[in-house]
DNA sequence: GCAAAAGTGTTCACACTACACCCATGC
DNA sequence: GCATGGGTGTAGTGTGAACACTTTTGC
C-alpha cells in the first residue's frame, strides 16, 4: 500500500492514506482519479469506491465526510519524482505504521473488497504487468489473501479458464530453468463474463 | 420496496427513495436511521451504508452528494399512519414505476447487495417474522435471488445448518395440512460465525 | 374422497483437495 | 553434477443438483 506523510495540521508528519477535497465542479470519481493522478502521475487504473465516512468527530479540526476509494498500481510504474515530492511510501498490507483517524478501518474495508472481488473477477491481473508468468500470478493470490495455494491446482484450474495466452518468452529472473510468460486475453473473458461466468481462484 | 411521492420541487409528485438531509451533529448512520424512522416509525432494523452518489448534476437544482443506505423491513411492522402522511407505498422489486434522479441505480446497487449478503449472512431472517415457515423462508429467498429452489435441498441445507428451532405450532394459513412453524437460534448462528461460517442457500 | 401444500431420501456428476516426481538450466 | 524453482497427473472425497412420492387436513 502507498501511505503519505500528512503535510499539514492536524496529525502533521503521521502516516496518512492519500486524500483531497472534492471540488464544486467535479463528481466523487473525477476528484478520486485526479487525486491519484496528482501523487502518483498514473491515469486510467483500475479504482473503485468504497466506503463513506461521517462520524462527527472523525476529523477533529472540522466536520469532514470523507469518501474512500482504491485503486489498484503496478508498483513498479507509478512516478516516483512525484510520490517522493509528497513523502510517499510503499508498506506491505501485513507491516505498516499505524494510520491517522478512521484510515485503519479504510484499509481494512479495501483488503476485504479486493478479497472478495477476486473470488468474482479477475481483478488480480490489474496489478501484474501485461506479461506475467504464473508462479508470480500465484504469489500475488497469496498475498491477497493471506494464504498458500498448491501450484498444480492453482495452475489446473487457472488453465481450464482458458483465459491466458502463452506466450514463447521465459522469465529467467527467478529461475534458473524460467517461467513461461504469459498475457490475460480480455476478448476471452468478455466472452466468459457475458455468459454467466464465476472466476474464483 | 417501500417508496414515497415525493413533495417538492424537482420532480415534486414523481416516486423516490425515501431521504432526508444531514445535520451538523449527526453521523451518516444516524441520519439514515432518524430518517428511516421519521418515515416508517421503526429502529433497530437491520441497516447499511450502500454508496456515495456525487455526479454534478445528479440534483438539477443544487450540487448534492447523497450517501444512500438500505434496510429490510419486516413488511407488517411499520407504522401504516405515518408511511401514509408522507405518501409512502410498497411496490415489488420487479414491479415499480420508475424513480427519480439516480434512484433507479440506488435499487440496483441494493438488491446486489442483498443478494451477495445472504450468502454469506443470514440476513433473509431479518425480513420475516419472529416465527416463520421453511416455506415462507424459501420463497423469500426466491424473491430476493429470482429463482426458485428445489423444496428438499433447501431444507435440507437449512437442516444441516442447525440454526433453526422447531416449535410445536403450526401455520396453518397457507395450506390445510399447516407447516410447522421455527425460529432462529441466534446463539447457534453467533457459534458458527465464530468458527468461521459460511451460510449459502 | 379430493385438492393443495408440506415434508422427506437417494443417486449422480462435478469440483476441490491432497499429494510426488521429473524437467530445464546456470553455475 | 547439483541446486533451484517450474511444471504436470491422479485418486479420493465431499458438495450441489436432479428427481417423485407420501402425508395431512379442510372442504
Amino acid at each position: 500500500m502507498l501511505m503519505i506523510k500528512r503535510g499539514f495540521e492536524p496529525e502533521k508528519d503521521n502516516w496518512s492514506l492519500m486524500g483531497g477535497f472534492l471540488k464544486q465542479d467535479e463528481s466523487l470519481d473525477d476528484a478520486a482519479e485526479r487525486i491519484l493522478e496528482e501523487l502518483t502521475g498514473l491515469t486510467g487504473v483500475y479504482m473503485e469506491q468504497l466506503f463513506a465516512y461521517g462520524d462527527v468527530n472523525r476529523d477533529p479540526i472540522a466536520r469532514t465526510i470523507s469518501v474512500s476509494y482504491y485503486a489498484l498500481i503496478k508498483v513498479d510504474s507509478y512516478n516516483k519524482e512525484l510520490a517522493k515530492l509528497h513523502g510517499a511510501k510503499w508498506f506491505t498490507v501485513t507491516q505498516h505504521p499505524s494510520l491517522i483517524f478512521d484510515h485503519e478501518d479504510m484499509v481494512e474495508k479495501a483488503l476485504g473488497r479486493l478479497r472478495r472481488r477476486t473470488r468474482t473477477e479477475p481483478i488480480g491481473f490489474e496489478l501484474l504487468p501485461e506479461k506475467f508468468t504464473i508462479p508470480q500470478l500465484r504469489s500475488l493470490y497469496e498475498a491477497i489473501n493471506q494464504t498458500e495455494y498448491d501450484p498444480r491446482n492453482f495452475s489446473k484450474k487457472l488453465h481450464s479458464m482458458k483465459l491466458l495466452t502463452k506466450l514463447d518468452e521465459k522469465d529467467k529472473s527467478t529461475s534458473r530453468k524460467g517461467a513461461y510468460l504469459y498475457k490475460f486475453d480480455k476478448n476471452r473473458y468478455e466472452e466468459l463474463k457475458a455468459s454467466g461466468f464465476n472466476f474464483g481462484l
